[in-house]
Formats: structure tokens, sequence, C-alpha cells
DNA sequence: CAGTTACCACGCGGTGACGGGCGA
DNA sequence: TCGCCCGTCACCGCGTGGTAACTG
């Protein structure tokens, strides 16, 4: 067991900045050390530091020395229990983890005896019967786990970025495509990993397993289980990320990306074997990420391979399909995927439901939030929480009477309410070869504050707006929350608070609510919290009414000529400027330049991401 | 009839060709 | 005049969901 003997275990998420304390004191003194530790601040205030040895102990083990380390957080887990149900943190999470809409067994518990086989034995081996949640999944003890979409197995940590978005899609039962030709994902598995030894070699990679032995299908407006699931399916199901192997500080250092992993049912493809992942239509799946340590030549010691660390989120289940059944989920994907934006714009018009039905908000009630916020463009911000289609609700006119600038994505004053941190994947990604480089050279592409790692000292902090407590944001240094890690949204994840505002998925984990007094001086989390014109908004209701913490019903992304990719010169004209290169002129240098120059010597164009 | 496949239009970024402006 | 830099434009490829035709 990768357990370290009940000291607490605080880690900055990077893994760059993770320490141990032995005790209380050491807590305390830390804390002194580093005021500005948004995530040290939440694990103090809310007493949920994480507890390896208590985590370790709630997974009810496997004799297999592989899965003793596997962790399985999150599993099963019932309303509230993900995180603690106290009474100012009364967990909204049942609204992530939705129900299955036909009652039956969607938390699936993997008991972590299963192997790597890419055979269909290493379905998860009971039946969802068998596995009465609330006994079942490996946390019991609910506190444990402050943040959603994080992972702790042995000491490694894995955080599932884009885990808002997951979460969205879970709740309507995610469905996937798959195609002859493979199609890639949507969301696309995204973690940041940590607390992995530097200098040691890892192979990371994805598996996706059968979540269940039922065959599925939609009916009624409901998947249903229907027969067994159809068993020793061959072909690949395993994807190896391309960077393997690699050093620990090197997966630590940037997001790792599965963003081109490919699903496919075409069982005798011979192409592309290593990007696809062959499925079987109508099943329900379950990705799991797996970090082996591996030998200085990359092969894989039998050894460290037993020492393998094994995440499983559920958010990420899905159901392969050849064709969307669910509306709902239809509607999440042209929402949310850039590729998809061809059909927003009529869809609408065209298919729109009731706006009660809506998945996600109404240009009605879009129109309630302020305007211009999200200037961020393209697929790595949808990927984490998107805005609604761009034209959906604000024409760029319509933005600029808004006072806006719309030339200027760091200008408004909300805008970092919305800014994903998929910009900051940009630089911070580690996805094929395809980051090439500095997506972050443009002001508004500054890392995370977040970041301790070396890059990123706490100096950053001080020009940070946090540092400034007032919690007015010029809009230049609001760039700053624009990109790195750890995601804002688990910094300050979902559990919207009732007495809180809207835009709980921004809210800090920590509570300032009534009842429940402030445990430390003022937060550098708190310049997080929405502005008090957001504040002051009522709750969105989305479809359910219920995810306050996702992102904004309506946020105004910019094409390229808003996102900029264009400034104007000196003498007023319009001057292309590229986003590598300007970081050399106004920013200060970047984390994700220095991953560029010591990685790959190359750009990380923003939709690099999908350079092939 | 349910599920699968092939094709479609769409939006987007990347790329290269081309031309204009500017300095040597 | 030449070479360089930069901006504009068109084209291309990719990935997307929709849809009709096909299949078992």
């Amino acid at each position: 067991m990768g357990g370290i003997g009940g000291n607490l275990y605080l880690s900055m998420l990077n893994g760059t900045d993770t320490q141990t304390f032995g005790k209380d004191t050491d807590i305390n003194n830390h804390l002194q050390r580093r005021k500005n530790s948004v995530d040290f601040k939440m694990g103090i205030q809310d007493t949920r530091l994480y507890h390896q040895d208590s985590i370790q102990n709630g997974q009810g083990g496997s004799a297999l020395p592989y899965h003793a380390d596997q962790t399985v957080a999150g599993y099963g887990a019932q309303p509230g229990r993900f995180y603690s149900p106290t009474p100012h943190n009364s967990c909204h999470f049942s609204s992530v983890r939705s129900p299955t809409r036909n009652g039956t067994g969607q938390t699936y518990l993997p008991t972590g005896s299963e192997g790597f086989s890419t055979t269909s034995k290493e379905v998860y081996p009971a039946s969802a019967e068998s596995y009465p949640a609330p006994v079942q999944h490996g946390y019991y003890r609910a506190p444990l786990y402050p943040l959603p979409g994080l992972q702790v197995c042995g000491k490694t940590q894995a955080l599932l970025n884009n885990y808002p978005l997951w979460a969205k899609f879970h709740k309507y039962q995610t469905e996937m495509i798959i195609t002859k030709q493979g199609r890639r994902m949507f969301p696309f598995l995204s973690f940041n990993i940590s607390v992995l030894d530097p200098s040691a070699r890892y192979n990371v990679y994805v598996d996706v397993v059968l979540s269940d032995q039922h065959h599925w299908r939609y009916q009624g407006g409901k998947w249903v289980q229907c027969g067994k699931a159809e068993g020793n399916m061959p072909g690949n199901r395993r994807y190896m990320h391309p960077d393997s192997p690699n050093t620990g500080a090197h997966w630590m250092r940037q997001e790792v990306s599965f963003g081109k992993l490919k699903l496919t049912n075409n069982k005798g493809s011979a192409n592309n074997v290593g990007q696809m992942i062959v499925l079987q239509s109508l099943h329900k799946y379950q990705p799991r990420l797996h970090i082996i340590e591996v030998k200085e030549d990359g092969s894989e010691d039998l050894f460290l391979t037993a020492k393998a660390q094994t995440s499983v989120f559920p958010e990420t289940q899905f159901i392969a399909v050849t064709a969307y059944q669910n509306a709902d989920i239809t509607q999440l994907k042209i929402d949310h995927n850039p590729f998809a934006k061809g059909f927003r714009d009529n869809y609408d018009a065209l298919y729109a439901p009731p706006d009660s039905d809506r998945v996600t908000p109404s240009p009605t009630e879009g129109q309630q939030l302020l305007a211009g916020t999200c200037y961020t463009q393209g697929y790595l911000m949808d990927q984490y929480m998107n805005p609604l289609p761009q034209n959906r609700f604000y024409s760029r006119e319509h933005m600029a009477a808004m006072g806006h600038q719309t030339k200027d994505p760091s200008a408004s004053p909300h805008s970092r309410w919305y800014l994903s941190p998929q910009q900051s994947v940009t630089s911070n990604r580690l996805d094929f070869n395809s980051y090439e480089g500095d997506f972050s050279s443009n002001s508004f592409y500054k890392p995370f504050p977040l970041q301790t790692s070396a890059h990123h000292t706490l100096s950053y902090y001080e020009d940070s707006p946090f540092a400034t407590a007032s919690g007015s944001v010029s809009g230049a240094s609001s760039a700053a929350w624009s990109t790195g890690r750890p995601s804002p949204q688990y910094l300050n994840h979902p559990c919207p608070s009732k007495v809180g505002p809207s835009l709980g998925w921004f809210r800090p984990v920590s509570s300032t609510s009534p009842g429940h007094p402030r445990l430390h001086p003022p937060s550098l989390l708190e310049p997080l919290r929405p502005p008090p014109s957001l504040q002051d908004k009522p709750k969105e209701a989305g479809v359910g009414g219920e995810d306050p913490w996702l992102e904004p019903p309506s946020v105004k992304s910019v094409d390229s000529a808003d996102s900029g990719l264009f400034e104007g010169g000196a003498e007023g004209k319009k001057r292309r400027v590229s986003p590598y290169a300007s970081s050399t002129e106004n920013s200060p240098p970047t984390r994700s330049v220095e991953v560029c120059e010591k990685d790959c010597g190359s750009d990380a164009g923003y939709y690099g991401f999908y350079s092939h």
C-alpha cells in the first residue's frame, strides 16, 4: 500500500509542491508560511486534508498488488457523500452524480480485482445489484475528498481536469459516438497528475473497461439494461499516452490529456490501433487512468508494475453508441464541442425544446448574465466549461453596447469568472506532440496563479489579482486566472451552498456562510467569488435546476478576432499577432514557455491540440 | 424496427501564395 | 532595386452532428 503512515498529506495538486505533515503544528506553521496557498486553505478550513491511509483503507483492497493502489474514489458515491455533508457545505454532488434514469445500478463499482487485460474478463466483476452503493464505494468517509475529480491512489494524485463538464454529461448518462474510422471522445480525458517521483519514469495510459455486464438500450427516454453484454470483444482497449514513457516531472509539469484518443467499433481495424480503442455499441464503459513506473529503458518491470496506480472517475463512464440517443446529450455536445459549432446557430430554432426542458440555459437565461465574459475560444475552453454557443446570446455589437472591449479578452472585469482552465491547457497540456509551444504568450494566458511549482513561485500571487485582497480585479491581472492548474472549478468546486450565490462551480469549497464562521484570514480564494453583480443574480435554473457550479449559462466566447490574436497596432492598424510569439514582448516567461523549451522546443498552438 | 454506415454541410485552424510597405 | 516582413486571402483537412440509406 502506498500510504504514508497517517501523516496528513497536503498537496498543491501540481505535484511539485507537495508536503507531508506529521503534526497539526506543522500544518499551522506551514499555513503561516503559505498564506497565499489557496489549496491549502481549502484544506484547513474544511478540515479535509488528504489522508492517505484513510483513503487507502477505504478501498477494501485487493490481494493483487497492482490493485492495492487502485483508487475508486467516488465510485458509488452517494449524494452528499463525496463531499462533506456538513450544513455549510451541503453537497449538491447528487446533482452531479446523477442517478440513473431507470433507477438501475449506474454506479457500478469496480472492485479493483480486474486486471489490465483487455478481454471481457476485466468487466467489473460483480453485478450492479451486488453493490449496494452505500457500502461498496471505496470512500465511506466523505470528508476525505475535498475535491471532486481528484483521486489519490498510493501517493499519486490524479485530478480529472474537466470534471465539471464530465459531470454535466454524466448527469444525462454520457454517450460517446463510435465509428469505424474512430471518433474522438468529447469530453476527452484530461488529468493533472501529481506526487510522482520526478526522476522516475512512468507510462501513463488509459484503458476502457466494461462498466457492467449489460447491454443497454435507449427506450422511452431512458437507458435501460437489455440483456447481457457481449463478452470477448477483440480489439485494443488501451491507449498509451504518446509521451510515455516519461519522467514523473514531465507528467506533473503539465496536464495529461487524451484528446486524440479515438473510439471505434471496428474490431478488425489495424490502422491507428494505437490511437483507437475498440468498443461495442450500446455497452457501458468506464475509462481508467493508469500510471505505471517503468525502467529506464521504458520497459515495464514486473515489480514496478505491481506498484501501478489506477484511477477511476465514475463521471467518465459512458455508453458507446453509433448515433446519439439522448437529445440532451446531443445538445450538450453541440453546446460544448467547438467542432459542432455548425449546429448551434439554428439548432435552437429547429430543435430546441421548451426552455424548461433545455439542457443548457435558454437565451433568456443567458441574457440575465453579465455579458462579455468568456473571451476564449475553441475547443480547449469548451472542454472545461464551455460557454453556450457563442452566437447564441450576444452579438459583438451587443457586447460593445455593454461596454466590453471585445478586442481585449482580459478587459472584462468579470472575465476571469468564466475563464477556463482549458486555456491553461494550451500551455500546460501534455497531449501527443501537439502541445507545441507557448500559447501563453499573450498576457491573457498567464499561468494559473495557484501553481506553486518551481516554475511559479508564490511571488506570482503577489502579482496576481489575489494578492490584492480587495477583490477588484483589473482586466489585465484578471488574466492570471486564465491558465494553469489546478482548475478553478476544483478549487472552488461544486458544493453550491444554499446561502451562496449562483455560479457555485466557482465557489470556493470553503464557506463563509452563516453559521460557519471563517476559520482563516481572508483567503485568496475570495476574489474568486463572482463579483457582486453576479452574486446577486438569482440562481440559474438549468434543466433540473441544479448545476449552478457549472459554467454560467451564457458566456460570450470570441472568435479569433477577439481572442487576442489580433491587437491594435501602434498606428491603429490591425495587425496580426502570432499567438505564439508575443510572450517575448510583453509577457514574462511563463511556465509554458519553459515547458516548451525543455520539452519540445515547439510551440503549442491553442488549437495545436488538434494538430495532426 | 433498431442499429449501423456513409455522406453531407458546417466551423475552424493551418498553410501557402500573393502583394504591399519599408529599410538597406 | 532588392530583400524582408507582414497582412490578406483562398484552399485544405479535420472533426462535428444530422440524415438518409442500408443491414440484420
